[in-house]
DNA sequence: CGTATTTTTGAAGCGATTCAATGGACGTGG
DNA sequence: CCACGTCCATTGAATCGCTTCAAAAATACG
């Protein structure tokens, strides 16, 4: 039964190039969770205990501010590690992790992967990469955020969520999680209303596809035409 | 002549905890950098080949994005390790070190410290320890971009500035570096014009004192008002 | 079939940008 | 030491992108 989670963890980054030992011994000291829709695996503030990988299902991890302003900071898939920069820097979850879609997991106390990687300096290795990648995205946004207007950080969003969570159909690449307006605004810093208009304007251009707590993306191009300023990013098509 | 490098390189937290030998190998490894004001340590774009612990003098992070707008991901001060993320990441800096006060550095070859850190796995920890607490302050912005004004972005900066490079005077906390308003205005996302009637306004109030690419603090309490929106943020001093 | 949630839309207002032009500080060379 | 050019900072006026508030429409759910 250990063969088929390991078979599980092998293609994850932060496993990557283990042996089968080392392997084995992190799945020994990992425990399953399970978490229903509308649960969370931790709250913001908590002090970071565990980290999760998620096995199945989908999580949006967000930031209460101080005035109350939510905000997005991101959605995490099969795979990908959540909390995992909070537990290694042994501070507190500076966001909440709430499961929008039931989730399945698996979980490490913080100590204990600590011990893990000073058996297996590998692991820290590759903990160290991963914390390097993310911390790039993060970069990006305050790039993108300090220089760039809203329909423009829109539309990178929804690149962004296709290339994690997009599933191709014949309509064109769906967004397969479950996105609101109001999700999309925390994710951009806007409101609610600043993303209705710009969708319902970028469907009337055939760019996209929505419906209530669903985007699809019909041209996936054009979309990056207005991500990137390259040039026809307004009106008419270009060349036509 | 090592020992006085090693008592320099002990304080730094990337090196906390470090048997003497293993420091005394570590140093072996490095090699003494010097640059002048105006110079860059590396540009972005650049494979990210080496990375910088500063001993002495001051760097500024910029980014140019596709447009030709220009970000400050921020200063660093002595200590501090310069482009360690990209070299650990494996990746391209995503910024350029512009050496703002002549600099003094130690430098390491990414794939000499790999080998380090295969060695001593206390250092991939620390290196782990570093880049997630570093990737915290960048959520901080990621966050602060999407949810406040300009005023207040520009009160945090400031404030951040403050902690990092502030020198107590008689006249307030000094930001010991030379920062002009079109760096806060890049630090902020915002423009040179805003952060310049910002100033003013605070000059009239008492808060701040400035002159060319100099800014001091006279009242950091008000000014933490303004940053965290606590009662009397505007207008007549509170409770007079 | 009614209620709650999500989305849309309109109109008003403001914060911040943009452009243009002036003013002041600094360094340099005569 | 003053004159000059350069860089940096300020200020005003116009404009605009986006927010805000209010209300209705659409969609899901019990």
């Amino acid at each position: 039964m250990a063969t088929e989670l390991t078979a599980l963890l092998r293609p994850i980054d932060l496993f990557r190039g283990l042996d089968d030992d080392v392997l084995g011994a992190t799945l020994a000291a990992s425990r399953r969770v399970a978490c229903q829709a509308g649960g969370f695996l931790f709250h913001q503030g908590e002090p970071a205990a565990t980290f999760y990988i998620l096995v199945h299902g989908r999580v949006r991890l967000s930031h209460v501010t101080a005035e109350g302003h939510q905000v997005v900071m991101r959605f995490f898939n099969a795979g990908d590690a959540i909390g995992i920069v909070a537990v290694l820097a042994q501070a507190r979850y500076p966001a909440s992790a709430e499961v929008i879609e039931d989730a399945d997991a698996l979980a490490w106390d913080g100590s204990a992967f600590n011990g893990l990687m000073e058996r297996f300096p590998a692991l820290s290795y590759n903990g160290l990469k991963l914390v390097a990648h993310r911390m790039g995205e993060y970069q990006d946004r305050v790039r993108e955020l300090a220089t760039e207007r809203v329909e423009r950080r829109i539309a990178r969003a929804l690149l962004r969520l296709v290339s994690q969570s997009g599933r191709r159909t014949d309509a064109g690449i769906v967004i397969d999680i479950p996105l609101s307006r109001q999700d999309l605004a925390e994710m951009t810093g806007t409101t609610v209303y600043t993303v209705s208009r710009t969708l319902t304007a970028w469907e009337e251009r055939g760019i996209v596809r929505s419906a209530r707590k669903r985007v699809t993306v019909t041209d996936p191009h054009r979309l990056v035409v207005i991500a990137e300023d390259l040039p026809g990013a307004s009106g008419a098509p270009p060349d036509a």
